[in-house]
RNA sequence: UCCCCAGUAGCUCAGUCGGCAGAGCAGGUGGCUGUUAACCACCGUGUCCGUGGUUCGAGUCCGCGCUGGGGAGCCA
């Protein structure tokens, strides 16, 4: 007989045949002459209630059952005379697969994120860590549905790159040449001996190839892990996160900033109406503003500021700030914390950046001063997306490489594209894991991520 | 990397002025009960993060270190 999912029983309108369900025990509570199971398989949020009488034949056994235990249940499912469900299950048959030891960290309570943290191969077996993940997996595939829809094509960009990407952040390198005895060559490490010939390093972002493929295919999107070595000890940054990259040919930075804020309203939209029960966990135990800030996101168009009256409403606003506040500063967390939470309250998209505070590959605006970049900034999570239009004029883009001490000669396939057919275009980058914190309202990049990686912490 | 805070039972935390180490939950035993964070009674639980110092005496005060958290920088 096939196990049925808890979530299938539970969403039945009429009573199914009997079924055999497999899960975890939650809870357990005995009663004078049967036992009540809180069973779990994951499926769903909510547990399913198992009546064990004590007629069964390891009935002594089923009293031991703990928080964790794992069981196969055979059984007939009846509305539940009891309050809080809909459905139960009356065992036929109760196949205990293991007893958990009174050891095991999970228990019936509240448990610190920090605590959890400590015992991440168990915490997606408690609520809201489950929820976490199914929300997860939810919105990755909502991610592809959205692009797909609109006939973008999936790319997948290299995670070992022979370049250093545009100096976006700190580099994992990649070799296999033994550390501590190194092929030397004037004192240094020989790379030419090294796996590829030269030195390598793990991806910090897939847009210049995102680039290459959007000039030959029209929209695509890339959608994959990427790594940085930065030292960053903040609950917003992980050194191994996901990253979502759309690039669109024949684009630009108005319609850039349209897609952003059409990308963002779909997938909050899609968690609202597919997260249900999930999301309301989160909207009752972590964030009770959740729900408000999410219709806010969906129903108000985002307002599109530029960079240089960004400034004006910061020193305008009579505000003292830590950073002070002029052209040609890079606007700080609490400048962006209060234009999107205080000033606003509701995401704010900046743009035209000036070109001296933004990498190379930024379409630098007629003013010369500026580019045409943008930020998504969200309340309480901050920057969610950053993006540009891409300098497609050969002469700038090569002009603002020398400037930015960026090598010509490593970079001469980027140069290519804009050499052959080369046209504007524009695309983003989007912190997968800071859209979860957006849409659960959980605070820690650590716990929306299934075995974080941040500096001095790889267990698991 | 910088600033601030914390580390005490399996978990969450209290511990006053430096003077015998505490509670709730979890666990165990028994009872009661179509229960649902079940309930009631009883029982056990310690490298007080480590290290050096001050002191008759340190969980408590001081130095150094480790770990965790919050904030900042860097960014997504």
């Amino acid at each position: 007989m096939k196990r049925t999912r808890i979530k299938t029983i539970l969403l039945s309108e009429k009573a199914l045949d009997t079924v055999l369900i497999k899960g975890w025990v939650r809870t357990r509570r005995d009663s004078k002459a049967f036992s009540f199971i809180e069973l779990n398989d994951g499926s769903c949020l909510n547990n399913i209630q198992v009546i064990a009488d004590d007629l069964l034949k390891n009935y002594e056994q089923i009293k031991k059952l703990s928080t964790g235990s794992s069981v196969c249940v055979k059984g007939t499912m009846h509305e539940s005379p009891g309050k809080g469900q809909k459905w139960e299950i009356h065992a036929i048959k109760i196949k205990i697969i293991q007893i958990t030891p009174d050891d095991f960290p999970l228990q019936k309570k509240r448990h610190t994120d920090e605590f959890l943290r400590t015992i991440s191969h168990l915490r997606p077996r408690t609520n809201k860590y489950g929820a976490a993940f199914r929300i997860r997996s939810k919105l990755s595939f909502a991610i592809h549905k959205y692009f797909h829809d609109l006939g973008f094509t999936y790319v997948h960009t290299p995670i070992i790159t022979g370049s250093d990407c545009e100096g976006a952040g700190e580099l994992f390198q990649v070799t296999t040449l033994d550390i501590n005895n190194p092929p030397l060559s004037d004192e240094k490490s020989d790379y030419q001996k090294d796996f590829f010939g030269k030195q390598a390093n793990l991806t910090v972002s897939g847009q210049l190839e995102g680039e290459l493929f959007a000039l030959a295919l029209g929209d695509i999107y890339t959608f994959g892990p990427t790594f940085r070595s930065e030292n960053s000890n903040t609950s917003r940054h992980a050194a191994e996160f996901w990253m979502v990259e759309p690039e669109m040919a024949f684009c630009n930075l108005d319609e850039d900033m349209d897609s952003a804020e059409n990308f963002i309203k779909f997938l909050v939209e899609f968690a609202i109406k597919n997260c249900d029960q999930d999301l309301e966990l989160f909207a009752k135990f972590v964030d009770k503003n959740l729900m408000n800030t999410l219709e806010t996101i969906v129903s108000k168009k985002f307002i599109r500021l530029p960079y240089t009256e960004a400034v004006s409403i910061l020193k305008q606003s009579g505000k003292k700030f830590n950073y002070d506040v002029f052209f040609g500063a890079d606007l700080q967390t609490e400048h962006e914390r209060f234009l999107a939470e205080k000033h606003f309250k509701q995401p704010v998209i900046i743009y035209d950046y000036p070109k001296t505070i933004k990498p190379f590959y930024m379409r630098v605006n007629d003013d010369e001063k500026t580019v045409a970049a943008m930020d998504v900034i969200v309340p309480r999570i901050g920057e969610i997306i950053g993006g540009s239009q891409r300098e497609e004029r050969l002469e700038f883009l090569t002009h603002r490489m020398a400037e930015t001490g960026i090598s010509k000669d490593d970079y001469w396939w980027y140069l290519d594209s804009r050499r052959y057919g080369s046209v504007e275009h524009s695309g983003f980058g989007l912190g997968f894991e800071r859209l979860i914190m957006m849409v659960t309202g959980i605070t820690n990049i650590r716990d929306v991520i299934p075995f974080p990686r941040t500096p001095g912490s790889i267990e698991f």
